[in-house]
Formats: C-alpha cells, sequence, structure tokens
DNA sequence: AGTACACCCTGTAGTGGCTACAAGGTCAAC
DNA sequence: GTTGACCTTGTAGCCACTACAGGGTGTACT
C-alpha cells in the first residue's frame, strides 16, 4: 500500500481507455460533466495525462455504471470513496438500497408488462385475417372481444 | 357499425388529449414524426380538427407504447391496421413476437444486475468505516476481498 | 365595442449518457 | 519531411417526449 504509488501520470487518454474499459469519448463527456476532476496536461503538447490512480477510479466508474448507478448516484458514490475513510458507509448503502428499490419497481412494471404483452399475444393464432387478430384488437379496443 | 360514423371532426387538439390520454404536446409530436397523419384544419382559426376515429387510433397508439412498442413499430402497427382487413396478422404476430423477445431479454440483464447488486449490498452491514466498505471494494476492485 | 381568459399555434431547448462525426493539431518513427 | 496514429474542441444525433417562450385565436361576458 505504500510501495506501488507511481511516480508520473504518463498515460494517454486512449490508454486510459484501454485499461479502464471506458470510451475514451466517455472519459472526455465524464470529465465536462465533473464526474471525475480535470486531467492535468503533460508533454510538450496539451494533450490530458493520467496515472494508475485515474485507471481505478474510472474501473470504479464502470463498474457501478453496469450496476445502473446514475451518473449523479456515481459522483456521490466517488465523493464517499474518496472522502475521509474512518466515517461510516451509511450514505454508501444508503445511495446502494435506493437504487436497488429503484431496480426492483424497474423488475415489477417490465415483469408486469411482460405478461400482458404475452397475454395478448397468447390470444392470437397469427394467421388470421386482420380484421380478426387480436392483438391489433387489444389495442384498438381493451380486453379481448371488445370489437 | 354503419351508424355510429360521426359527421365532422369536432375536437380540439385539447379535447383528443383528454379522450384519449395522450398529452396535446405528444399528438403535435407525433404528427410532425408522421406517426400519425397531418390534422384537418377547421374553423375561421388554423386550428386542428379531430373525429372520433382519431380518438381510437390515439388510444390505439397509446396502449402500444404502454406495451413498450417503439413508435416505428407503432407506426407498423398502424399500418397493418389500417391496411386490407382480409391480410393474414403475420407480420404483426413477427413484430410482437420480437418486441416480447426484447423485453425479455431486457428482463433478463436487469434481473442479473438486481442479483449482483443485491449481492453486493448483503456484503455490507452498513456501519463500517468507509474504508472496509464492501459495497465500495466491489466497486473498486471486483469480487469481494480484493483490496 | 371592449376585454378577459382559455385555448391554440410554431419553434426551440432540455432530458441521460453517451456515440459519432468534422476539422484540425501533435507526436514519434522512419 | 512525411506518413499515420493519436490527440484536441465543438457540435449533432439518439429516444420519446416535456416544457417553455412568444404570439395568435375563439368565445363569453360586460
Amino acid at each position: 500500500m505504500s510501495e506501488n504509488e507511481q511516480a508520473e501520470p504518463t498515460l494517454s487518454i486512449g490508454e486510459l481507455a484501454t485499461r479502464s474499459g471506458v470510451s475514451a469519448e466517455a472519459i472526455r463527456y465524464y470529465e465536462r460533466e465533473r464526474v471525475v476532476p480535470a486531467a492535468a496536461r503533460g508533454g510538450p503538447g496539451r494533450y490530458r495525462r493520467y496515472d494508475e490512480a485515474d485507471v481505478e477510479r474510472l474501473q470504479f466508474i464502470r463498474r457501478a455504471r453496469e450496476l445502473g448507478f446514475s451518473l449523479d448516484e456515481v459522483r456521490e458514490l466517488l465523493a464517499l470513496n474518496d472522502g475521509s475513510p474512518s466515517r461510516p458507509c451509511t450514505d454508501v448503502n444508503r445511495i446502494a438500497r435506493a437504487h436497488l428499490a429503484q431496480v426492483d419497481e424497474k423488475l415489477e412494471r417490465l415483469g408486469a408488462l411482460r405478461a400482458e404483452l404475452d397475454r395478448v399475444i397468447g390470444e392470437c393464432a397469427g394467421v388470421v385475417p386482420v380484421a380478426d387478430c387480436r392483438i391489433l384488437g387489444a389495442l384498438s379496443g381493451g380486453p379481448a372481444s371488445d370489437r
């Protein structure tokens, strides 16, 4: 923990992209949106330069995004991760549990939609004239034999 | 079926909105996007005028949208509904089943995400210091006790 | 005739989280 | 010195709307 700190920021945005699994354009977008701080500009040109800590930060963001956290939530999680290490992780749990509740809600809505769609499709053999199609019937008039 | 056809388009866009459950702004958007044909303009002014058939068409669109069909799919479904009534509804079924498959895929991905999120949250009691938080640990370093 | 007020019009900007360019600048190798 | 891979900023697009701004119109009532 005390000797794997590297000396200089030497990675280009393309290398950071490869190593973190986040596209260079997304990284620039995160900088614009202040999800990550503005990168140092090194070398003779004005290119962005990154180090290993940036790789880890971007991987953190990628994993959080894969779990469905919004960029607002990611910003909060990063702030907590970067903040004082001795504080209890109550807020981390609050954010994660609230997000889980949202995911559950979405799952429930999508499951209900799926069931309804399946029901509607199940009523139609698929070979009857359009005029008698139960799928179109359901869309036109509501439950089943309404038209 | 032969005598409930009304004579004139008399509804304003606001009345159509109320009766169809689709906002007036969404109706204008659908017209711009050619989901519905441009409305007739009646009266002394240049206001859009609608009839009962338009109410039904908008209800059709609303129900299809509630089932998660995209506007592209809605356009196709409307075309089939408006087309020759004796054609078999094969295409309707194809669209609906393809959409169901997409919904199933989304459900699967969301379910997997939910399980992973639940697992990550389950590892953290919520009262430990941020430095030891398993949620942040999972985001920073991968599976469980990696850091 | 005036006027208040609800409704309508078009057009534009914003949402989230990026991706996909265009048009140009920079760097290292050969 | 020149190729070619990379980098830069800035803008437009995705989806299906929503939310205005800034103005016009219809109707009811005085």
